[in-house]
DNA sequence: TTAAGTTGGTCAAACAATTTGACTAATAAA
DNA sequence: TTTATTAGTCAAATTGTTTGACCAACTTAA
């Protein structure tokens, strides 16, 4: 059975999480505003990045979305020459999507600050910290549906 | 220095920080959108329970919206007798936002949700790993703006 | 080779959320 | 008594999301 530190009570515990992940999403959004973009364009960016030749539907199945809810902000993308898209070669329906090289530096800027205040914490939190952040969220991420990217 | 694990580099870590954010909001947001609800009532719920007598001003900070953004959500929550205002004593501009026993129940209920994904994630990933989530995740939450809940 | 299923895309209407800015009223503090 | 603070409202514009209905191209299975 887990116990939690006395000192940190269950709702302590929410009440944190949910700030460091709105610290995590503060300066990309704010970078991403500054270009008229939102959150959801980071997302895109962030899963086509991870996953190189990413296909539109394993793209909405990372994200948890309808198509219709992507269909504007990845056109954008692609009109602003961020995202390229070519023809699969195993199957003539499939798109796959990939970064150009502009494309490359803005995921690579908005990536950077993350990581930045990543290393941050996990350099205030320690090594062992770090691991079981590691591990809590992985084993948290694999109880929600919208896992499993590649088809 | 921090260093990752071999097999887990950072976009991955940042991957399922993300999948655990949505997987941790995901069964909450069913259950008020069966009312009619959405994430900011729930947000405003948790906080109340959180913090008792919390002000609109405070509520603001702890949320990082507009006065606007809540108006809205806020008044519905009123209007539905799930939270309850007082003047507070000290200062009759300020009003006291506290849960009713319904809202109690809802709060609770939406609650119960979060912690046992969350105690389920901490039985799979043991208790120094709990301990290190909460350690990084507090971490990251004073990297963030919107900290200093009560003034 | 046809029928059924899949992938990607579009359109439109309705709805919900958020932002900006202006403005008021009550109260407190300088 | 002027200024600042807290709470609230209104309106317009913008943005985002959902639902449902479609279509075209292509693949797979009967």
């Amino acid at each position: 059975m887990i116990s939690l530190p006395d000192s940190f009570v269950l709702r302590d515990a929410m009440k944190a999480f949910f700030h460091a992940y709105q610290a995590f999403t503060d300066k990309p959004d704010e970078m991403l505003a500054r270009r008229g973009l939102a959150r959801v364009h980071h997302r895109i960016l962030f899963f086509v990045a991870l996953y190189p030749a990413l296909s539109i539907k394993d793209l909405l199945a990372c994200l948890d979305v309808t198509k219709q809810a992507i269909n504007i902000p990845l056109r954008q993308l692609i009109e602003m020459g961020l995202i390229a898209t070519d023809t699969a070669s195993h199957d003539k329906r499939v798109k796959e999507l990939r970064l150009t090289e502009e494309g490359r530096k803005l995921e690579e800027a908005l990536h950077r600050e993350q990581a930045r205040l990543l290393m941050q914490a996990f350099a205030e939190a320690g090594q062992d910290a770090t691991e079981g952040w590691l591990k809590v969220n992985q084993a948290m991420s694999l109880l929600s549906k919208s896992d499993i990217p590649r088809s």
